[in-house]
DNA sequence: GAATTGAATCGAAGCGCTTCGAACGTGGTT
DNA sequence: AACCACGTTCGAAGCGCTTCGATTCAATTC
């Protein structure tokens, strides 16, 4: 193993000097400069990280709480991930991956042992266990998701509230006055995630507000149980116009299902859903829809850990406005 | 932060008898033994990682290469990630995330700098051109999948040759001799992805020698897609009466269109797939399959590479047998 | 009773790096 | 000519831990 003395020796210059090349902490002439990047080549010379921890009281690492067993929406976690693992490499930070199953106190784990100067938490539930032991953890916290009380806590998550809002008063514009909206299976609302929850609430406040007829379904994955659903919606008592879809996993199904029945989309029925823009693009019928913006929730997450690395800042949630693209699947009536 | 000095000097020890206490290296008697973990738990002591990793040039993590950008499959591969976690933690190692987008050299990066003590690699193609530079990183390595060329390197992965023969062998044994794959998408098979040649290779090995009559389909995503690819494979003049499917992503779609196409599973047609045993038992018809063991695969990699930590082991290919049940879906003629 | 053993413990030398204060020129000020 | 300031560089003191003799002491052996 290639260490800093063997460099500096390499170099005719002092331990000193290369760790001052090497992070640029003072300043070192051009030609010094020049001559230690050299014998690093040369050399092929690798920083020892624990080395490098112990000394500065720094690890370079940020701890990544992530759901392994959620039950769904796996490749939406997945671009969380991927795009904290590329923000924080950015930073040169690496990640050490945390798993939500093994409990609380895996964050303060590392944090306590020096392996990670911060932790990001994902996919945080309104009333989540893990809430109360991150307060009590010695180093920057970001979650991503908020949960119901989050005083003290740092927080980033789309308005789910305003998406909610949002969508309800896009088919209102267009003259819908009966609407309904499909959500996650009741599995989801009863561990209270919580952007579910929010979501809800601001689709039935902007209903309620414009006095509109809503009606609320519970939906699991399924092709049965989204004809049953749909059959629910449907049912002619309602005469249900438009669809506010707030499930991925159904949205597939349920177009097929439409088709099945030959009801096309949006003459007989206008829809819009929050999921990731490629896959309201790739489905049977592309539908107009708000983002989950994973990309920038994580690279937030990451830019609020980094923030708070150095200095002392207070915490702070960031709600991202959703955005709505319109690809034709609602019409006027 | 509370050091070992401390806990020495609060037990009234020296620093190395802590240290003997913590590793059991070496002999302690049961009173110092119990004073010294009194006192751990009293102050609130956590080693120090990276003082630990620089003393004993060990850092207890291994590092994962992961597939983050993979085009499908983000289920099962969180289910390797998942096991290969919690087997990590078993022997008390964590595991630092690395991503395969993010380059070859990672794996090298983190080893030359005592991040990591081993590395697994994820999604390892046929001629992965990640292998020859994991031929050189400096720590044990082990793949989860098998490309090629693996001389040198140990590899676990399930024996997908032997799966095709057994799955095209399970349709002839119950009379079928027209029989059909449909497998995944172009892009798999361009990219060369391993599994999916082997497999291949093994059902057209059996066909051949059981002298039946096979057609292979390449079968994308989508409703359309998997549509269009049932009129090739039940085309009149082909007299199809079994089918062995090998991609996850298109079995919903297909068994949804065998059934608006009024055949029905097994009567008109014998499936057969491979898949994770949960997903083959809640599509709408419970399908005979050969499971992904991802659980068992993970696990196999972590002691694999734990194995390797302290001696020198020789490489080692692993391949899993496939385990096939049978849930009714394949009839005989 | 001297010598031998082995269990239990201690002390100190690193592991490879960062960082602080000091030192050394050099050039510009007074 | 003495002084100061500044840009560069060096030396050394840790950071918190592991580990390798060395030491102690009691039990055993001859």
């Amino acid at each position: 193993m290639i260490t800093i003395k063997e460099v500096a020796h390499h170099a005719g210059v002092s331990m000193s000097t290369v760790s001052y090349v090497l992070s640029g902490k003072r300043s070192i002439s051009e030609e010094t400069k020049r001559r230690v990047e050299q014998s690093i080549v040369t050399l092929g010379y690798h920083p020892n990280a624990g080395a490098r921890a112990l000394a500065s009281n720094r690890s370079r690492v940020v701890g990544l709480v992530v759901p392994l067993h959620s039950d769904q929406n796996m490749p939406i976690i997945m671009r969380f991930v991927s795009s904290i693992v590329a923000r924080a490499r950015d930073h040169d930070y690496d990640v050490l991956l945390l798993t939500k199953e093994a409990g609380p106190g895996e964050a303060h784990r590392v944090i306590a042992r020096s392996m990670a100067d911060a932790i990001v938490v994902m996919d945080v539930e309104s009333a989540d266990p893990r809430v109360p032991e991150l307060r009590d953890v010695d180093a920057p916290v970001v979650l991503l998701g908020m949960p119901d009380d989050h005083e003290g806590l740092s927080c980033v998550d789309l308005d789910f509230a305003t998406a909610g809002r949002q969508m309800a008063s896009h088919l209102a514009e267009r003259g819908h006055r009966s609407i309904a909206l499909i959500g996650s299976p009741p599995s989801v609302y009863q561990r209270g995630t919580s952007y579910a929850a929010r979501l809800l609430a601001g689709f039935q406040g902007e209903t309620t507000k414009r006095g509109l007829l809503a009606s609320v379904h519970s939906c699991a994955a399924g092709f049965d149980a989204v004809s049953e659903c749909l059959d629910d919606v449907l049912h002619p008592d309602r005469g249900t116009t438009g669809l506010v879809v707030h499930n991925e996993a159904v949205l597939g199904p349920l177009l097929l299902e439409l088709r099945r029945r030959l009801l096309d989309v949006p003459r007989d029925l206008s829809v819009i859903t929050l999921c990731p823009d490629d896959v309201a693009e790739n489905l049977p019928v592309p539908l107009t829809s708000i983002a989950v913006p994973a990309q920038e929730l994580g690279a937030i997450a990451v830019e609020m850990v980094m923030a708070r690395l150095g200095r002392e800042l207070a915490p702070e949630v960031r709600l991202l406005q959703p955005l709505l693209t319109d690809r034709g699947s609602t019409a006027a009536r």
